[in-house]
DNA sequence: GCTTAATGTGTTATTATGACGCAATGTACT
DNA sequence: AGTACATTGCGTCATAATAACACATTAAGC
């Protein structure tokens, strides 16, 4: 694949690439979505190169359906990252040869590379990790216990994090990454796992349904222990509007 | 000097550039900083490439120093923007004659250009626009009364007082806008011009003090028509403090 | 049936916000 | 000099939002 791009380097972008941190929401943990190419057992986040003739916007898109086969889920442009040695030694010799890749052609992908950094929320259960090649690694993994990451990709998904603590604030997320049906304690949780934080169960409930987002539905949550909470989901219009118009004013 | 970059364009990274939104603030009226080159007589932000030798950021703050003089000031990446057809026919033939390049030079900038947007907030009172060569022009406009701009930087405009106005609710922001001595009303209007509504004068002076970034000066403003306001000017260290805080913690 | 752990639904005190009133100050005009 | 006027400084009050907490309800498992 990375050599099909070398092949034709002439219809990518040189010298810009594009990361995407995945997020998905399971058993109560917020996992991302890393992949481990068998070269050097290192991880990584998926991310890919930028065709000549597709928005930026486009190829993190085909990225991120490339990986996880979704479409149309939220995907955002958060942060680009550029400092000079990034990815110096990434590709040496010994991968270049380890990928079949002739030093001439290995031009291209030791240069000096800027990043874009998108990230993605989606649905886990809609999700089905799908390795490039079938000598890769794709797996989901609690962001709490992601390993090493190649480059600065552990900065990036810190900022990715960041950023997504910073917009629970400002926009509703839970409908990009639950089911469409799910109980009050599961979008707290969501909402805890991503901030880090406990909140108040009663105090949360509140906040969340003056927001108007909500659609309480007539049905109970079956096969838990101990009593069984309401269902829920999103009342997708009302949602949309909140997300256009953002949440706290301030001002 | 667009000459001695393509003379040296292996030294450049390539399709990728900065565009500097920088605001100011005078006589109650949000500026822009816009450049105006010779050729065609058109508005652009100020922009530049980026060596391959420096970080991104050192980029911007080498492309802010150069048209503004300033150091130090608030600098800050808002968003990339990389649709494939921004820069179409943009160095046409007709400016490539015109700036004396010849075409095969001229490839490097006719490709496909992606570029990082970054936006800075100066004190206007400190800025001595800097055109680079005598034919250009450099001049604060109302960001009211932008012109056409070139290429998509009315887009790029637009997002970085979207971005200015969202964080005007996480952060304070006075410090780099105004003088080091202000009134509570300056601050106001201030803060009235970037979020373009009017705010109430009472409201206003109990949220601004309560954040606790104020120190009220022994000092009253002089020739003014009125009642004389008094001066404020901004407790660094605090306000340090709530800029790395974040003002509304929301959840 | 009793215990346990979770959910659903309150209440209350405190704080923040929005909408005002009114006196104080200094300019401009007669 | 006296008065009108615009603007500042300081305060009030009703309402909304938030934090902290109490208690009843439900279902599983012993």
């Amino acid at each position: 694949m990375i050599k099909s791009i070398l092949d034709n380097s002439e219809n990518y972008q040189p010298g810009l690439s594009i990361d995407c941190v995945i997020f998905g929401f399971h058993d109560n943990q917020l996992k991302v979505l890393l992949i481990k190419v068998p070269h050097n057992e290192q991880w990584s986040l998926p991310g890919g190169f930028i065709p000549i003739n597709e928005d930026i916007d486009t190829a993190a898109v085909t990225v991120l359906n490339e990986r996880t086969g979704v479409e149309g889920v939220f995907l955002r442009q958060f942060s680009t990252f550029g400092k000079i040695k990034r990815n110096e030694n990434h590709f040496d010799n010994e991968l270049l040869e380890y990928l079949n890749i002739n030093p001439e052609q290995g031009k291209w992908l030791t240069r000096r590379f800027v990043t874009i950094g998108y990230y993605a929320l989606v649905d886990f259960s809609k999700i089905f990790p799908n390795p490039i090649n079938p000598h890769e690694i794709v797996e989901w993994i609690d962001h709490k216990e992601v390993p090493n990451l190649i480059l600065d990709h552990r900065e990036i998904l810190d900022k990715a994090l960041d950023t997504l603590r910073v917009e629970l604030n400002l926009m509703p997320i839970g409908y990009n990454l639950l089911p469409e049906k799910f109980t009050i304690p599961e979008l707290q949780k969501l909402y805890e796992t991503i901030l880090d934080k406990k909140l108040d169960r009663r105090n949360f409930l509140r906040k969340i349904t003056n927001i108007g987002i909500l659609k309480k539905l007539d049905e109970k949550k079956s096969n838990v222990a101990h009593k069984a909470p309401n269902l829920y989901s999103f009342d997708k219009e009302k949602y949309d509007e909140v997300l256009k118009n953002g949440l706290n004013q301030g001002w």
